[in-house]
DNA sequence: ATTTGTGCAAATCGTTTGCATCTGA
DNA sequence: TCAGATGCAAACGATTTGCACAAAT
């Protein structure tokens, strides 16, 4: 089982500070009690990066009645209408980042852990081109980290 | 069906000219056919970003027996010795890249293709720093693309 | 001869979907 | 009211695995 970080980031969270209703309005969305509970969850508590089983586990604790496949869906919508965005880390299940700005992530190898990192330490220099007819959906950047005594990885065959 | 880009990246192909045997001899890898054959699919044309679906029907096509599962096998335990990279793209299938040298990708969303970008055209500035206790096993930075005349993505509900 | 791969099919895992039921605007 | 959400379970696609058989050293 994972457990994600929620503080390797040293600033302050970039909290969405709108009561819950107010953003799912502010977004065209229907406030349904899964939809507001889940989005209590995911922005009240600065950033996190969480994925679909682990809020499903949450919500479960916070008395917020919402199956795994609601929790699937709802977290898909909140990234569709850029609410939160989906992490490309390959071989773990999808993590959602309730930060959508701009910025890179560390991956541990060894926890599963996410993390982020604050855009001043990691710029691209320059702009990407894109090829032509093609523009940029974004940039995403992960960090994959091991512990530094771990022994070289045991290869069999 | 997806089908990969082969040739975006304008260069010579990076190519692992040894043939198959030694190649796999200097891994320590037991010389099966299908290993022999599926890394000369691998290695015999230049860099190549590849579907383990799509190995198994070229496999197939090139008279190779392998079973989807025995190429997923080799395509693992190449990507454990270093001979291929997997690669994080979020959502689709784990694509594997003969490309093992410290690159970035280009994924096109439209058509799921990936191609290599030239390393000096997306370059870090300054190094990144990894967090006590451990130390980066890569960095993989994927520049989504989408149709520049598609109209917005449509969002229901 | 012994160890190591392979093939097949079944199992697994994360995620999505169909449909009957409920609920928010 | 009634379009749109939800819950559940079943469906799904990609990947892995168990085990009997085959092949490499």
């Amino acid at each position: 089982m994972f457990k994600f970080m929620e503080d390797c980031r040293p600033e302050a969270p970039r909290a969405t500070n709108l009561p819950s209703r107010s953003l799912l309005e502010k977004y065209g969305l229907r406030a349904t009690r899964q939809r507001l509970g889940l989005a209590k969850l995911l922005f009240s508590k600065g950033d996190r990066h969480l994925t679909a089983d682990a809020l499903a586990v949450e919500a479960h604790a916070a008395r917020i009645p919402a199956s795994l496949a609601t929790v699937y869906n709802v977290l898909n919508l909140f990234a569709q209408v850029g609410l939160v965005r989906s992490l490309p880390i390959e071989g773990a299940k999808t993590v959602f980042d309730t930060n959508t700005s701009d910025h890179s992530h560390f991956f541990f190898e060894d926890t599963g852990d996410v993390c982020d990192i604050t855009a001043h330490e990691i710029k691209l220099a320059g702009d990407i081109e894109p090829p032509d007819g093609y523009e940029i959906v974004r940039v995403d950047l992960v960090v994959r980290l091991r512990p530094k005594t771990q022994s070289p990885v045991g290869i069999k065959a």
